[in-house]
DNA sequence: TAGATTGTTAATCGATTAACAATC
DNA sequence: TAGATTGTTAATCGATTAACAATC
């Protein structure tokens, strides 16, 4: 069952009170309020409270929470504590550099192999890691039991790396390709569409400008 | 006057749109209706509609929408047609990928410089483009009349960058620093933070192996 | 105790969706 | 004409915010 107790747009706020809460310097540590984070993060603080509500036992009053044990249960309730291994199709320029970057660990991700069609690259290893054949995709995440893809190939090769990926039996796919891609109910897509993020910039110059 | 007409959902939707137009095969170009955009994309037919109406001039009832305006009024109304110049700051994985990355053109963003304080990638070129020196950021930015800056610098120096971007005339902030940057009002940041992606990611594999 | 903070219940706001009228 | 499609007005839904009670 899906459940969907909780909010997209909560699940997407945990990440930024984790990164707030591990960047406290060790002296102002031991303690937080809602109302602080709020501030820091400039959102409201009863939304906070309430987004915390979800994942943690509660504060106390006149005190708040204890910092530490809310990192943990955030990192328990979104599932950093256990890493989750992954794969990545395209070792082009963006996908070269995401399976280069160790910092993914910190959150739980960790990209074991990427693979690609390019005879130039296949066989080739980045920090230590392999590029190997697509033809090799579906045995390797079904032995190594892979459940996240990372697609950055070409918008034009995007829905056909995810059937891909689909029938090597991977649950979660992180699309940086601007393509909406069809899954079936199962398999979550999370589109990093570089393109939405650009249009808001955009959009705010040419505003900027008209003034 | 930061006059909001259109939510920034509308804005994100809006490239969308204009990726699914230019794919479409050049027989089936003609004309297109809000119908089949919605369908293709997974949306709700109304939503297109009104977001298209805050774009275009209109379609005709039993025929749609004139493919090739509506793309052109798209990237009117975001502002592609004129091209944006970007800085970005930090050629480390990500700043490096980012920096030789083409495609933004088509965005109407030009990264026209990047700026690092390491010395072994400053007066490099990438793509030949050049890595300067950070000092030399805000005359720079003055002289080439800069309005973007793309942040890619790690987590405790974003904000510090951030400063020297604004104090260089930066408008608008493409931040990809898990971090939230603190801004006086007029400028514009919009954050590309992976690890609230990752987050939506990992708690959707934590319920599936619940089940 | 007084007051900072938590947590909850109700009100507001905005976006999405549904229903319907207009039109080519 | 009939029907596909546009465009609009009203209803729904969900998230955010405001007001308030509880507590250490």
């Amino acid at each position: 069952m899906g459940l969907r107790a909780v909010s997209t747009q909560t699940l997407q706020r945990l990440p930024m009170y984790l990164n707030y809460l591990k960047a406290l310097p060790e002296n102002k540590k031991l303690n937080i309020s809602a109302t602080m984070i709020a501030e820091a993060l400039g959102l409201n603080h009863v939304q906070v409270r309430k987004d915390l509500a979800i994942i943690s036992k509660g504060g106390k009053p006149k005190v708040g929470y204890v910092t530490d044990l809310l990192i943990d249960d955030i990192e328990q309730y979104l599932g950093y504590d256990s890493a989750n291994s992954a794969v990545i199709i395209g070792a082009g320029n963006l996908g070269h550099a995401l399976f280069a970057f160790t910092g993914f660990s910190e959150y739980g991700l960790d990209i074991v192999a990427a693979f690609d069609t390019d005879e130039s690259v296949v066989g080739t290893t980045i920090n230590g890691k392999m590029v190997l054949p697509i033809d090799g995709l579906s045995s390797f995440c079904h032995s190594e039991n892979i459940k996240i893809g990372i697609i950055t190939v070409p918008a034009q090769k995007a829905q056909e790396v995810c059937n891909m990926l689909i029938s090597s039996g991977i649950l979660a796919i992180w699309n940086f390709a601007p393509i909406h891609l069809v899954v079936p109910e199962n398999v979550l897509v999370q589109n990093e569409n570089m393109a939405c993020s650009l249009a808001v910039l955009s959009k705010h110059l040419k505003q900027k400008n008209r003034e």
